[in-house]
DNA sequence: GACACGTCATGAGTATGCTCATATATTCCA
DNA sequence: TGGAATATATGAGCATACTCATGACGTGTC
């Protein structure tokens, strides 16, 4: 008895628990490593499993990283929401604060960034294998800045512009980020002087192009 | 005597005829199959060499997709120069041709270019080894665009945005080729919407800041 | 508790980008 | 012209991301 309701859902936890394995074995790897010099056979060691177990739980190497991409949006929107300071600030702060919780974010992971980001979180190409995730990830993130523009820029004074607005975001989001990997100024400063003022422009367009 | 005159430049001359039939096999294969369907080893099958040979030319097989991509700034930027109509022609217009151009010769290899642009074009990240040769061809883009802006916008009229122009610009046409890719309307023309409302409010926005 | 069923870990195997020691072709020089 | 020196082609071999047939193990039923 005492056996068997101790061997119940025994099956889901271990595959939770490998699960976690994997992705902190595999994080501290791109960490130290970078992202093409971790082998998955160096990442199913160190996760104490066989290398072909890894791929059971992600479809390609590339795949984890893109979890934890999803961790990285997931945390920056909740931070945004969370933040009651910006509930009536106006557009750019909004962004400004979405983008530098991202960064900050990713700030550890530096080393493995530049190789993994591009690859995983380009819009899908009908050649790439990852399309649905990303782009799911994508679509969710987007639509998080369609309500942030909405909330501070009503939709009947919506120009013709906004309608693009969230895919040139999306494309100025993967720009700020290549601008972050290169910025080697001290603590980052030029990244947040660039964001700050391409932002404010940004903004100002939206809202001078209403009619 | 006959046969040493003959020999004299016979290396040279192989290594160019060689060179060529690499570009020319692995062009058409990745215009048929996409590019990461393409093997080395059929690249040199098809080129009547042999696998090893490949990459004596060409460190990888991005760098033979990068070669590509040389080609075609090159005769982009080639296009805008020779155009005479374009020579007083407001900097939104020359921007247009510019980038117009890149995609009426990138049409025929839609297939391979969503596989390998963003990864042969992209910025060097230290853990990169293509970083040289791209961020040559990068740098002399961005010197063009540069030029144009100037030959608009006087130095003297210039703002502190100028400054972050071509960088600007550069993530602007990774973008722009990123929606030409996924842009399934008929001959393009949302592409071409989205490059003419855009950067008519670049442009008026560069002439804007002025001070 | 034992048996049948389904799930999941396993690691040898496969495909492929790329390297490297060797063979071959070309050039140079006497 | 012949032979040394150099440049280049070659393809077997290597590393590694990913697959798949197999077996071990957890789960539900009697």
């Amino acid at each position: 008895m005492a056996t068997k309701r101790r061997s119940i859902g025994r099956r889901a936890q271990n595959k939770q628990e490998i699960r976690r394995r994997i992705v902190k074995a595999a994080l501290s790897l791109f960490q130290s490593k970078g992202f093409d010099a971790t082998t998955t056979k160096a990442i199913a060691r160190k996760a104490g499993i066989a290398e072909g177990t890894v791929f059971n739980y992600f479809k390609t190497k590339e795949d984890i990283a893109l979890h934890f991409f999803e961790q990285e949006v997931d945390q920056a929107m909740a931070a945004v929401r969370n933040n009651p300071r910006l509930r009536k600030a106006p557009l750019e702060e909004k962004l400004f604060a979405l983008l530098n919780s991202q960064l900050e974010y990713l700030a550890p992971y530096e080393r493995f960034i530049g190789a993994a980001l591009i690859h995983a979180l380009k819009p899908a190409s009908p050649l790439g294998p990852f399309s649905h995730r990303a782009q799911e990830l994508r679509h969710r993130y987007l639509g998080f800045v369609e309500e942030l523009i909405e909330e501070s820029i009503p939709k009947r004074k919506q120009s013709q512009l906004t309608f693009f607005a969230p895919e040139v975001f999306w494309i100025y989001y993967l720009g700020a980020l290549l601008y972050w990997l290169h910025d080697s100024s001290e603590g980052k400063q030029n990244t947040t002087a660039f964001l700050d003022r391409s932002l404010t422009i940004g903004a100002s367009v939206l809202r001078q192009a209403r009619r």
